[in-house]
This record gives C-alpha cells, structure tokens and sequence, in this order.
DNA sequence: TATAATTAAATTGTAAACAATTGATACATG
DNA sequence: CATGTATCAATTGTTTACAATTTAATTATA
C-alpha cells in the first residue's frame, strides 16, 4: 500500500452516515447539471444545420421575438455576462444574422439588431422545439411540473441575489 | 430604415403564433439551463474556500465515494468524456488530491485513486451541502419532486442515446 | 502467429462561461 | 465647470465542455 493511496482503507458505517450528504446521487445540482447538459447535447445535431450553437441559439431566440436590444438586456434575459456575450456577438454578426452599433443617445449601450438574415434563420429554426420534443420523450403534466419548479428555483436564487449576504 | 435591420417591422398575430415555440419562455431547455448555470454560481463562494471549481468538485465525489476507479467510469458517472477530464484529473493531482497510474493488467485505462489529502479534504467539504440548502431555499417536497423529474429525463435521454438514430 | 478491429485515454481545436480588470461614456455633486 | 462615481461593454486569463482525431494497448480473427 502506498503512502497516499488510501482507497485500500476500510470506512465504517458511522463514517458512510455522515458522508452521505456528498454522495452524487444525493445531491439536486449534479441532475440538474448533467441533465442540462444531456438535453443540450440532443439540440446539437439540429443546431449544427443552423450553423447555431446552443447559446447562439437562446440569443437568437432573444432577438427573434425583441428585434433589437443592448448587451445588458441579452445578459439579464439569459443569464450571461458581456464576457460571454461580446464574443458570442460578434460570430452572429459575422455569419449576417445581427447587426451591432452604439447606441446614439448613450455611446455606453451597444443595440444589437436582428438582420432580414436572421429572421429568416427563425423559419429554419421553428421546427426545433418539436423535433426536441419528440426527442426527448416526457410527459406534458411532467414538463409542465418542471418547468414552474425550475423556474422557483430560479427565483428563490436571483431573490437573495441582490443582497450579498 | 437600413436595408437589413427589420426591427421596425411588425409582425402579425399570426406570425406571433406560428413562432410563440422559440420564445425562451416557453422552453423547457432554457430554465434547466440557467438554473444549472445558477445552483453551481452559489456553489463558487463555498467551493474557492477549497481551490476546488465545481466540475473538480463533482469529480471529488465519485472518488470520495469509489475510492479508486478509472477515467472511464468517471466518465459514466459525471456524463464527461476524456476531453474533459483528462486535464481536470491532471489539475487534482497537482493539488495533491489524487493519483493516476495506469492499471498493470491492462495499460489503457488510468487508475485514479483518492489521496489521503484528497480524503481530507471530504471533511472540509461535507459541510457544503447544508450550507447551499440554506442558500437556496426550496419546499424540500419541490426538491424531491425535482430530483425525481430530473432524473426521469435523464433516463428518458440516455435511453435513445445507445441507438443512434 | 500476424493482421484487423476494438477499446481507452490523450490531444487538438473551437466555443462557452465567468471573475476581474480596463476603457470609455454618462451622470452627480461640489 | 471640474472632479468623482456609476454604468456598460470589451478584454484578459482560467477552466469547462465536447467533437474529432491520434496514440497505444488489448482482443478478435483470419
């Protein structure tokens, strides 16, 4: 037995007890992370004839129903930075589905448009919720379940987020 | 008007209806998504105290657990592919955390076994999980019924993830 | 046994993701 | 008006994440 390894050591049962709590299958975040990432995985196929990659995608999704917003705005709807974004913003401008210019009125603001290009992509992309939903098979009452308890999740987060504490 | 930007355009009822399945909030993707990206954000305060990211974290947990196993069981259990945990492994052996050897009777899988560091840390690390409950405050039936549906779809993914069509 | 097929991990390249910092603009207040 | 503060986006640096390929070892089979 080496001088670090310890993976010959026995645990008793106490110590099983009180380590239970860090056991992945006890835990709600590991689901939750590995289950976003398994659904994003099955929207890959579908995004790939899009040229879209899946934050692309949700940006995308923001212009197609706003037309035109700024950097913070984008941020706050899904989540991300400008670290993210700005990068993120600058391929969708280059593949011709947004434009980017400053806003006049507050040079600090950069509107970002939905292009005639961009809107088009909307049609390709408006069969994908159905083609994930029949994907990925769940029941409608289960969806509907998780969906309202992502989302107080989700509030019960960004509700102590304001205070630091 | 620029020749590109629609954004002044209107658009009909119609239109709104044919399209209302690309809102972000009528997506089941978008809330696991960012509650994902959220949980694991409250995580980070707690997770720095121990120079652990969540990702290494998670990786701790299956060994903490396991004790020693290779990188394709790693893989299974966190849903990550070599790719991934190849430098992540190599970062936790630099720590001190773990060792990786390859295994004699058959050199193509890499054993990672838990340090007695490694083991330590575990003790540092089991007061996170009450620590984030208290953080994220949640109907602990909501967080079953969470669980529970998680899992469910996750079951439902990898189910049709062995036949490729 | 020699060659082919399979398996496992590592590598390569691209794209998130985010904390922390920077730079520029706008606003507030003396 | 001038200085300080706040705001917004961009930048920098580190880590994930993953597809695709490569390398090495094992197994299957001709």
């Amino acid at each position: 037995m080496s001088e670090t390894d310890i993976s010959e050591m026995e645990e008793t049962a106490k110590d099983e007890d009180i380590y239970s709590c860090l056991k992945l299958e006890n835990q709600l975040c590991f689901p939750l992370y590995a289950c976003s990432k398994e659904v994003i995985r099955k929207y890959k196929p579908l995004l790939d004839r899009l040229d879209l990659t899946y934050t692309q995608y949700i940006a995308m999704m923001v212009l197609w129903e706003k037309k035109k917003t700024n950097v913070k705005e984008m941020g706050e709807a899904l989540y991300l930075d400008s670290g993210t974004l700005t990068p993120l913003l600058k391929k969708l401008e280059q593949k011709g589905y947004i434009t980017r210019h400053r806003k006049k009125t507050d040079e600090r603001n950069l509107m970002v448009s939905v292009t005639k290009k961009g809107m088009q992509l909307r049609e390709e992309a408006v069969s994908i919720p159905e083609q994930i939903g029949s994907c990925i098979c769940i029941d409608p009452e289960d969806a509907k379940t998780l969906y309202v308890l992502l989302h107080k999740v989700l509030g019960a987060i960004s509700a102590q987020g304001s205070d630091d504490e």
